[in-house]
RNA sequence: GGAGAGGUGGCCGAGUGGCCGAAGGCGCUCCCCUGCUAAGGGAGUAUACCCUAAACCGGUAUCGGGGGUUCGAAUCCCCCCCUCUCCGCCA
C-alpha cells in the first residue's frame, strides 16, 4: 500500500509516476471519495465527543444523586444520528480502503520505463554456455531417458503440471535444497526458518497477493479460508505482521524452503511441456526486513546472493533489471535471474529479486522503533528467490548433460550425493 | 473430539459497569547523585486516524476479532480465533 497521506496531497505527481507502470489512477474518484470521507469523518467524531461528554454528566449527576431523565432522552436522538454517522464512515473508509489496495506500488526512479518483458535492460552476464558436440535434449527427453522424471504418472495421480521423480533425481532435487539453505545460512547470514504451508487472507493481504490476484491461488474448501502458499514469501514476510522490532536487530534475514502453489489461471498453452511451469515446486527464499536507507542496497547484496547460488554450480546465467510494465504489483524494483537452457537457447527466469521499499510493510503494520526517533517506522522489506529448485534441476540436467544421456552431477553437490559423480539410468 | 483456564501497552501484570488509555513492575530515554563500576533519587515513555503547511494543542478510535445489551463496556451477553492444562485419538 502507498502511503494514503501522499496520495492525499500529491495526487497528481502519484498519478504521475503510476503511468510509468501503465497505471491509470482514477484521480477524479479518488479526489471525490477522500473529501467526502473528510466530510463524514469530521460529522462522526463530532457527535462521538457529544454523546461522550452527555454519558459523562449522566454519571456525574447519577453519582450526585440528581434527576438524569431529561439527559436521556436527549441522548436518544444524539444515539440516532450517530449510527448513521458510523455506518456512512465506515463504509466510506471502506471505499478508501478497496481504492488504495488496489494501487501498486511506485517504481524505484532508477527503473527502466517500459511496455513488457522485451523492455528489460540486461545488467550484466556470467558463465558461457557450452557448445555442445552432440544433439542434445531437453530436460523432459534427458528424464525419460533415466527413467527418473515421469509427467505421464504424475498426470494419473493428480493431472496435468505436476511431475513425479525418482532415484537420483529426486535426490538430486532434495541436495539443491540442501545445498542452497547450508549456503545461505553459512555464507549469507540467513536465519533458517520453517512455515506453514498454508496461510490466512490477512496474510496474502500482507504481501499483496490478496485482494487483486486471488485467482492464481490455491484455496482450500474450508470454511477457515485458508490459502496453499504461492511462494514463501507469504508466510516469511508475514513474520513480522503487526510487530515492532528494535533498530538493533536489524537487518533480519530469513532463508526458507517450502513448496509452492500455484494455479497458473492465465496461462494455459504457456510451457505445457517440462518442469518449467507447474502447479507445485519447491523454493528456497530469501527474506530481508532493513531500515528504509538500507534497502537499495541490500537488494544488490540479496540478488549477489542468488546468483552465487548459479555460480557455484557453474550454470550461466545473466540478470536483468524489469521495465515498469513488468514488475510485480508490490515492487519498487526487481532483478530477475534468468539461468541458460541450452534446449530453448535462451536465458529463463529463475529468480526474481524485489525491494519492496515500505508497500508490504504498511500493509503488514511491520515496524521498527527508530534510535533516532524513538518512534515507530515503516520496514523495507525484500526477497528473492535463491533459487526455483524444480528450475534449476532441469538447468543443471541440460547443461550437464553427456552424450549417452548420462548427466553430471556438479562438483558442489556431490557430498549431498554420496559422492556420486553422474546420474545414469539404473 | 471432551472438560477447564486464559488472551490487557515493547515485556510482565492489576483491573467485574462511569473517577480507566488503563495501577504496579521490568525495559527504554533524559536529569541528579556517585572518583570508576554497581547501587540510588527524579521526570518521561502505547498505537492508528482526524485536525494542521508542519509541530504543539485538540479530537476520535483501540484492552484477541466480530456482533449485542446500556445514557455509558477492558469489565455484562452471543459468535469466532488463538494460547495453556487435563482426558481421548493420532504422524
Amino acid at each position: 500500500m502507498l502511503d494514503p497521506k501522499f496520495i492525499r496531497n500529491h495526487l497528481e505527481e502519484a498519478a504521475a509516476i503510476l503511468a510509468k507502470r501503465g497505471v491509470t489512477l482514477d484521480v477524479e474518484k479518488i479526489s471525490a471519495v477522500e473529501e467526502r470521507r473528510k466530510k463524514i469523518q469530521t460529522h462522526c467524531e463530532n457527535l462521538q465527543q457529544e454523546s461522550k461528554t452527555r454519558a459523562k454528566n449522566i454519571g456525574a449527576i447519577k453519582a450526585k444523586g440528581g434527576d438524569i431523565e431529561p439527559l436521556l432522552k436527549e441522548v436518544g436522538d444524539l444515539k440516532q444520528q450517530l449510527t448513521q454517522a458510523e455506518a456512512d464512515l465506515a463504509a466510506v473508509q471502506q471505499e478508501w480502503e478497496s481504492l488504495l489496495s488496489s494501487i501498486p506500488n511506485f517504481p524505484a526512479d532508477e527503473v527502466p520505463v517500459g511496455k513488457d518483458e522485451n523492455d528489460n535492460v540486461e545488467i550484466r552476464r556470467w558463465g558461457t554456455p557450452r557448445t555442445f558436440d552432440f544433439p542434445i535434449k531437453d530436460h523432459v527427453d534427458l528424464g525419460a531417458d533415466l527413467a527418473q522424471l515421469d509427467f505421464e504418472v504424475a498426470g494419473k495421480i493428480t493431472g496435468s503440471r505436476f511431475a513425479v521423480m525418482k532415484s537420483s533425481l529426486a535426490r538430486l532435487h532434495r541436495a539443491l535444497i540442501q545445498f542452497m539453505l547450508d549456503t545461505h545460512t553459512s555464507e549469507h547470514g540467513y536465519q533458517e526458518v520453517y512455515v506453514p504451508y498454508m496461510v490466512n487472507k490477512d496474510s496474502l493481504f500482507g504481501t499483496g497477493q490478496l485482494p487483486k490476484f486471488e485467482e492464481d491461488l490455491f484455496k482450500l474448501q474450508d470454511e477457515r479460508e485458508f490459502y496453499l502458499i504461492p511462494t514463501a514469501e507469504v508466510p516469511v514476510t508475514n513474520l513480522l505482521r503487526d510487530e515492532i522490532v528494535d533498530e538493533k536487530v536489524l537487518p533480519l534475514k530469513f532463508t526458507c524452503h517450502t513448496p509452492c502453489f500455484r494455479s497458473e489461471a492465465g496461462s494455459y498453452g504457456r510451457d505445457t511441456r517440462g518442469m518449467i511451469r507447474q502447479h507445485q515446486f519447491e523454493k528456497v527464499e530469501l527474506v530481508q526486513f532493513v531500515r528504509p536507507e538500507d534497502s537499495e542496497q541490500a537488494l544488490e547484496t540479496l540478488t549477489s546472493h542468488a546468483e552465487t547460488i548459479l555460480q557455484k554450480l557453474g550454470l550461466p546465467y545473466r540478470t536483468v533489471v524489469l521495465c515498469t510494465g513488468d514488475m510485480g504489483f508490490s515492487s519498487a524494483k526487481t532483478y530477475d535471474i534468468e539461468v541458460w537452457l541450452p534446449s530453448q537457447n535462451k536465458y529463463r527466469e529463475i529468480s526474481s529479486c524485489s525491494n519492496f521499499r515500505d508497500f508490504q510493510a504498511r500493509r503488514m503494520k511491520a515496524r521498527y522503533r527508530s534510535a533516532a526517533t524513538g518512534k515507530p517506522e515503516l520496514l523495507h522489506t525484500l526477497n528473492g528467490s535463491g533459487l526455483a529448485v524444480g528450475r534449476t534441476l532441469l538447468a543443471i540436467m541440460e547443461n550437464y548433460q553427456q552424450a549417452d544421456g548420462s548427466i553430471e552431477i556438479p562438483a558442489v553437490l556431490r557430498p549431498y550425493m554420496g559422492n556420486l559423480e553422474v546420474i545414469r539410468r539404473a
